[in-house]
DNA sequence: TGCGAGCTTGCAATAAGTGCGAGTTCACAC
DNA sequence: GTGTGAACTCGCACTTATTGCAAGCTCGCA
């Protein structure tokens, strides 16, 4: 086994591991940001964090692989306000309280993580190999919300539908992001960003409010 | 220049270019239907068609752009459809037209298009990298559509609320495609797929229709 | 304490993609 | 029809991601 089932004293092993993949996910960052995502190898990250460069791909599949370390955790987030749905949400509302929790920061505002996420936005901007990344991340969300949103609701929504409505939803904002990201200095504004991302969605989603 | 402008007669040099063009996809198809995508190199390609490795390059960027050789064909079909638009149309109305041009076949049956549109579906469904390719061609499809309606709907539709529209209506289709076309058996089955699409897509959307 | 699972790593190999530079071929103006 | 420059071809060398393998090390746990 790879990773933690549950977090429970990690035991040494466990705790080396994260070490090791923060080292990487730091190294990469600074380096990623000091010469550019096609100035930096896989060897030098591993260099940098100290350990061979066979050893990288035991943490990550690929060297982008590197940017989206918390896909996981997003999910998860998105899994749980769907769980913790009220009695008379509708799937939009649900859908919608879940979306914001994603976008929403996770816990105390970190540094590195903010860090990473700056660093992301920009990469997906300009290199194509990240972009494609993020959006099979995406989509990867995307099914497995999907997938438990038909569950939820599983006397009026299948598979199928389910996903339609997930992904209409996660469209709307990814196609808006995608027009308002795409100017650099915009993009650097997270407060504009965000309110005129709501104006968009209000817009566009607004058939079903 | 690279590219036939505005076919008028096309010269020697564009012939051949397409022939060359042409020969390199067939032997695409023909390859990866036979030996698979990652079985299949880019040299083996290049030798069928019998040119050099290097002049790969020069007709797609990359090994997986050669199985999206008309990409562009189908955002003009879509464009198209905007400026056709009726005056009475709504924005939604004209997309939903435009997405469902897109989709219809374009001309007479062709064996190599169809035997690739078949190809492609199964290689985006189990290689990363072509999944990875289609995600790339289609967000970028979507901003050209995005841009389009806009433009014909200056004065109520600002660029990045009809990103936001273009994106929850591909997003829909998108997502109900993935579930879809994700177990083999029912994706080899155009007509019944088209049918649960549109199911599907006819809830999602249901508020605008 | 000892064993097996899991981790690290070097080495070699494969394949995508790029820059370069020389040689061809074509479109077009004269 | 002739010359010229742009466009195309292609071999070569090089970089880099990524993988398989096998040897050696470490840790969890019975």
């Amino acid at each position: 086994m790879r990773y933690a089932e549950h977090m429970s004293s990690p035991t040494l092993r466990e705790r080396k591991r994260n070490r090791t993949r923060q080292a990487l996910i730091d190294a990469g960052v600074e380096l990623f940001e000091r010469n550019g995502y096609d100035g930096t190898t896989v060897a030098d990250i591993a260099e940098a964090a100290d350990i061979g460069t066979r050893t990288f791909f035991g943490y990550f599949a690929s060297k982008d692989e590197l940017l989206f370390p918390d896909s996981a955790r997003r999910v998860d987030v998105a899994i749980t306000a769907i769980a913790n749905r009220g009695p008379d949400d509708r799937p939009a509302d649900v859908l919608l309280r879940a979306l914001s929790d994603v976008a929403a920061p996770v816990g105390q505002p970190d540094d590195m993580l903010d860090r990473l996420a700056r660093l992301r936005l920009r990469l997906i901007r300009t290199v194509p190999a990240v972009r494609g990344r993020a959006l099979q991340v995406q989509v990867d969300a995307q099914r497995a919300i999907a997938t438990h949103l038909a569950r939820a609701y599983a006397d009026e929504l299948d598979d199928v539908t389910a996903a339609a409505l997930v992904g209409a939803f996660v469209g709307a904002i990814n196609g808006a992001l995608m027009v308002l990201l795409a100017d650099d200095e915009a993009a650097d504004d997270p407060e504009h960003v965000r309110q005129r991302l709501r104006d968009a969605t209000d817009v566009a989603l607004r058939p079903w409010r």
